[in-house]
DNA sequence: CTAAAGTCTGTAGTCAGGTACGGAGTCAAG
DNA sequence: CTTGACTCCGTACCTGACTACAGACTTTAG
């Protein structure tokens, strides 16, 4: 049985110490009772916690999230996990929904500037300033909608 | 000329009277001199300026970025204004790339989840605990991409 | 004239997810 | 046996955009 310090551990997962010790604080990983003296000792189920974790982040789930997901058993929970992404998919959904919205706003003002004569004031700043005396309508328009 | 203290000037821009504080604090609006007493009063200037803030941040610009655009002429800094626009255009893409990422893994585990058999473990935990005992390469194919 | 509502200033708290630091103790190599 | 690296614990700091609150003062409606 591997066994290492804190140190070692946070090596072998990939993060830091103090981001091992900030899980513990936030109750995602245990704490364990030091094996002789003061120094704890961890095994290869506290680095695969800490890898679930950071897999766990990079699909877009909370700490709070995540708390949910390492308390739920692969074989009696599946209803309770399949909820839980569904969830997340819904507001990864949403926040692109709003990012496309930025994009074509902005992608249209900035096609707008390019296009225009250079006489003429910047699209970009004059509609942020004034978007009632809107020529093109496209910034009222794509942010209306979100 | 229309004068308003600092709760009608936030009133007509549809911001908080704390926020108006915020912002001049980060030296985004300027704050006026008592014109007689303590109160300060607000033109239509002040509105315009907290409207433009807004639409810039709807537009996904900080609020770090929307002073340098604060600091822009519509009639001579054309090119600032669209190297800032495109800019921001490029984090989009990026933050959208990156979404994108995630909600392919994510559905990929949530259809996957729908379709095994109840007597398996779950899919989605399943991956997130052991990733490289990996059937379906979705999850690491997507993540590994971004 | 009085009471309520609004304003002023300054400071502090919120959220998320860490990161940094100080001081004390401990452990391993040379 | 000492030096340097590591650990422990608690607390404070960071970003970004607010939000809240205390206590004094001012303005406005009735």
């Amino acid at each position: 049985m591997t066994s290492m310090t804190i140190g070692r551990l946070a090596a072998a997962a990939g993060v830091g110490v103090e981001t091992v010790r900030y899980y513990q604080r936030r109750g995602l990983l245990a704490v364990p009772m030091p094996t002789h003296g003061q120094v704890r000792h961890y095994g290869e189920n506290a680095v695969a916690r800490l890898r679930f974790i950071r897999r766990a982040q990079q699909l877009g789930f909370s700490l709070d999230e995540i708390a949910d997901l390492l308390g739920l058993d692969e074989h009696t929970d599946r209803n309770a996990a399949r909820a839980l992404a569904k969830e997340k998919l819904a507001q990864i959904d949403e926040r692109m929904a709003q990012l496309d919205a930025m994009r074509s706003a902005l992608s249209e003002l900035v096609s707008c500037c390019e296009h225009t004569s250079a006489a003429q004031p910047c699209p970009i700043l004059h509609t942020l300033a004034h978007p009632d005396e809107d020529q093109n309508a496209a910034y009222s328009k794509s942010i209306a909608a979100g």
